[in-house]
RNA sequence: GCCGGAGUGGUGGAAUUGGUAGACACAAGGGACUUAAAAUCCCUCGCUCCCAAAGGGCGUGCCGGUUCGAGUCCGGCCUCCGGCACCA
């Protein structure tokens, strides 16, 4: 093979991209016998273009596999396309072109992206998920789910615009107003279809401590998303009727300081007791919103138990009817929001709980003042712990041994019961929209809900709908999808119209990509295990963006689970480790179009290849954290990839008549210094290279660690043939180091040196102590932990030694003078410390 | 408000368990080569005192502590970023 004389990656990079596709190189098979490794990266969904973002994600994830490779694993690297979303959608109503051919166009192009930058992806696998083959297993599923109880359906609230009548996403409810029209977005109550994540709730958090491969800030942002607490539930009886109100509460040490009650607008209570229905609609119509707390009397009162005191009944916009019982006791003088409601409606505060040391900066608070607390002026509410006051047979106790006893005295007197709550709800899938995957029910006049038969999956998305952006979802008026039978009577019935949320998708694909494209069957696997699902899974590094880290994460988790109860899987989490990479930023902020700081990619990689751009991204910041963009660091990146081809091109003859092979460690006492020293630091960069990226995928150290042994190299003169071993030594090792990083430049110097087989097949370099050891080590000498000089010491010296040399240092010798040495500290190959006195010595 | 994370040269970032702060780059300045430029190569590059060198002082957001020794550990602040946010 010949080398230009000019680094070109136009030529290069094409060149070895279509080699490897030619020899499939990147094709996996499930070996049983062998060690795996699976590599993930989320898979995009099909936008248009890659941007910045991917380029950096994969990278990551291209670098991990190929370096597993090189280490003797059987890697899965897969790829696909989360293919279902709004995007599509509203490509169709701006831009006329069905969503079906706008994704397929988009994927396409994008593949032709993702192939330039030299991803080693086994394409077999590919997933599409808005393919029939694909969703045709949501489906099934779901199908699963409902016979196991997990789906079910129920009644919920969705953003609404009434001008388009048409149901929004969350994001495209813009300051509550609707993101097309700009008419005020309203809820309005469907029915929907839910999973039950909830029955998981416990499993999940448990887990979260097993979760050991992830940063512990995703795990902590999983457990606040799960968000469980102890508390009681509490009845109160409704004066003069039979009904009664049972709360909800964390904090029953202040139970006693309950002078009001509150209960959610939509609470089942509450038209009973609100007579003026006017009133309690505009109290409803303000649910939810943050900024304004609403209240409204209901005329009625209930009785607190534990101290039977008489206390009015409100209705309240800010409580909650999802979380804990939709109503709860307000304790004014303990909680912020019952302080400020109590305040606007001149309603009793008492206190309950005292500081323990009742000193500022809480409000004085009078101990034993009268009945009710009216007798001093708070400013506001103390909602810490203390010791409870006012409390009956519970005062004196301190806030944790009084919630244990309160607790106990309302299970025994039949009051009520300990409970556990979790901020977790259900996960509502069902979408008004129509790109996505047809939840396959029907509905049966004679028998209601039906689902679709399995033999009957999947239900077709039909193709031959309009799209005008209004009226609902286009599926609603596609009546020859709609008009069935009934599965069940063959009777008239109609097909369900909402689609699944698309994180549903994205749920389980990991494990499509271990069956592989045109091998995804769950039904023969259910209930035995599928050896390729079981060898794969689970992921071993997943790699993607901090974004995901509570729901596309939690949903995997939740999923995973379930098809480990169908006896899909036989592991209960999907992946043991996970990185998330940070942003790419561009003159200190994301890259967006709106900042018209976007970088092209597809313009990076025709200017610089598509080795700078991979190199730079992960030569600027360590994968986890921001990655700022610099036109000039790219620069720096193509430059040190010139430095590499000039010297290898500059040593072309000289190398390929070296013969490497017959390099070893003996007769090594004939090297040259210079020689010496480079075959040294080849070997402790193999050490610091490989050490880099097992700690964290540290690859930004590992390239500067190249970067000077390329420096070493490039200041290299080989003078005999020793030397030019060495030398060959060096650079072959150094584009074996490399390949993960810049896999076409490393594979066409590697022919160009005379290999005959692809660098992708090599194994990863050893490194050997004995070599990488320094013969010679510089000591620091430090006197009084100041920095007073260095010195060239031999490797191995004792201690003493190493005393004596830096007591003989002249400089030593004179900082210290006549003054006392109280101590000499030597740490170990570093450094010596030498701790003197202030005085003279009096001696 | 609650829960996390981070503050290091002109810039991106290094510094493995407390042990030489600033690796490796980028930018800048100077030089070589060239008719010239680009490219390439070489040198300088935290601040400061000193004409300069030698040498000294200061320096990892701020204040204090532990230690022979602190970017790293502890306590208290400040600033920025991220997540959650009426969860009772």
């Amino acid at each position: 093979m010949i080398l230009e004389e000019r680094y070109d990656p136009r030529k290069v990079e094409p060149k070895w991209q279509k080699y490897w596709a030619d020899m499939n190189l990147h094709k996996t098979e499930t070996q049983m016998d062998q060690k795996k490794f699976y590599c993930l990266e989320m898979f995009p969904y099909p936008s248009g273009k890659i941007h910045m973002g991917h380029v950096r994600n994969y990278a990551i994830g291209d670098v991990i596999a190929r370096y597993k490779k090189m280490q003797g694993y059987n890697v899965l690297h897969p790829m696909g396309w989360d293919a279902f979303g709004m995007p599509a959608e509203n490509a169709a109503i701006k831009h006329s072109v069905h969503p079906l051919k706008w994704t397929y166009e988009n994927i396409s192009y994008m593949r032709s992206q993702l192939d330039k930058l030299g991803l080693s992806y086994d394409w077999d696998r590919e997933v599409t998920t808005c393919s029939p083959e694909y969703y045709k297993w949501n489906q099934w599923f779901f199908i699963k789910m409902l016979e196991k109880g997990i789906a079910y359906r129920k009644s919920s609230y969705v953003n609404w615009c009434p001008s388009c009548e048409t149901v929004l996403a969350n994001e495209q409810v813009i300051d509550t107003k609707c993101w097309r029209c700009d008419s005020i977005v309203i809820q309005k109550e469907l029915d929907q279809w839910f999973l039950r994540i909830t029955n998981y709730a416990e499993e999940l958090l448990r887990a979260c401590d097993e979760l050991t491969g992830w940063p512990e800030k995703v795990v902590l942002m999983q457990k606040n998303w799960i968000g469980k607490s102890y508390g009681v539930e509490v009845d109160f009886r409704i004066e003069g009727t039979d009904d009664s109100i049972r709360i909800f509460t964390t904090r029953q040490d202040t139970l006693f300081g309950a002078t009001f009650l509150c209960l959610s607008p939509n609470h089942p209570l509450s038209r009973k007791l609100v007579s003026d229905k006017k009133e309690l609609e505009k109290i409803t119509a303000k649910y939810g919103k943050v900024d304004e707390k609403l209240g409204l009397f209901t005329g009625h009162y209930c009785i607190n138990p534990t101290n039977s005191e008489r206390i009015p009944i409100y209705i309240a916009n800010f409580v909650l009817m999802e979380y804990g019982t939709g109503a709860i006791m307000s304790v004014p003088a303990h909680d912020q929001r019952d302080f400020d409601f109590a305040k606007n409606y001149g309603l009793h505060i008492k206190v309950v709980i005292e500081p323990e040391d009742k000193l500022p900066p809480h409000p004085p608070l009078t101990r034993g003042g009268q009945a009710g607390g009216e007798s001093y002026e708070l400013k506001e509410a103390y909602e810490d712990e203390g010791v409870l006051v006012n409390s009956g047979q519970f005062s004196g106790l301190e806030s944790p041994e009084a919630r244990e006893k309160i607790a106990h005295y309302i299970e025994e007197k039949g009051l009520g019961k300990k409970v556990v709550n979790y901020k977790l709800r259900d996960w509502g899938i069902s979408r008004q929209r129509y790109w996505g995957t047809p939840i396959p029910v029907v509905y049966c006049a004679k028998c209601g809900i039906v689902p679709v038969p399995e033999k009957d999956l999947p239900v077709i998305l039909p193709e031959d709908v309009k799209f005008t952006g209004k009226g609902g979802s286009p599926l609603l008026e596609a009546e020859s999808f709609i008009r069935t039978s009934c599965p069940s009577c063959n009777g008239d019935a109609r097909r369900e119209t909402d689609t699944m949320d698309t994180f549903v998708d994205s749920s389980w694909y990991f494990v499509a990509y271990c069956l592989g494209k045109g091998n995804i069957d769950f039904i023969s696997a259910a209930g035995s295990r599928p050896s390729a699902v079981s060898y794969w899974m689970p992921v071993d590094q997943y790699i993607g963006g901090v974004e995901h880290a509570v729901l596309h994460l939690l949903y995997s988790r939740f999923f995973t689970r379930v098809l480990r109860d169908l006896r899909i899987i036989n592991c209960s989490e999907p992946f043991k480790n996970l990185l998330t990479q940070g942003m790419v930023i561009k003159d200190g902020a994301k890259m967006s179009k709106s900042k018209g700081n976007v970088v092209d990619p597809d313009y990076l990689i025709e200017k610089y290849g598509s080795d700078t751009s991979r190199l730079f991204s992960l030569f600027a910041a360590p994968p986890e954290k921001d990655l700022e963009w610099s036109d000039k660091g790219v620069e720096g990146a193509y430059r040190f990839l010139n430095r590499i081809w000039n010297i290898v091109f500059q040593n072309l003859d000289s190398m390929k008549s070296t013969d490497v092979t017959a390099f070893n460690k003996t007769g090594l006492d004939d090297i040259s210094e210079a020689g010496r020293n480079l075959l040294r630091k080849t070997h402790q960069t193999i050490r610091k290279v490989t050490h880099d990226i097992e700690r964290e995928y540290h690859f930004n150290t590992a390239i500067a660690a190249l970067m000077e042994l390329v420096n070493g190299i490039s200041g290299f003169e080989p003078r005999n043939e020793k030397d030019r071993q060495i030398f060959r030594f060096a650079v072959e090792n150094t584009l074996l180091l490399l390949f993960p990083f810049t896999p076409h430049i490393t594979e066409e110097l590697w022919h160009s040196i005379g290999n005959m087989k692809s660098i992708s097949g090599q194994e990863w370099p050893a490194c050997d102590e004995d070599l990488a050891k320094d013969e010679e080590i510089e000591l620091v000498i430090q006197i009084n932990g100041k920095l007073r000089g260095k010195l060239m010491i031999p490797r191995g010296l004792s201690d003493d030694e190493i005393k004596q040399r830096a007591l003989n240092d002249p400089k030593a010798i004179e900082i210290i003078g006549k003054k006392e040495i109280k101590k000499v500290l030597v740490v170990k190959g570093r450094l010596i410390n030498i701790v003197i006195g202030e005085h003279v010595c009096p001696k």
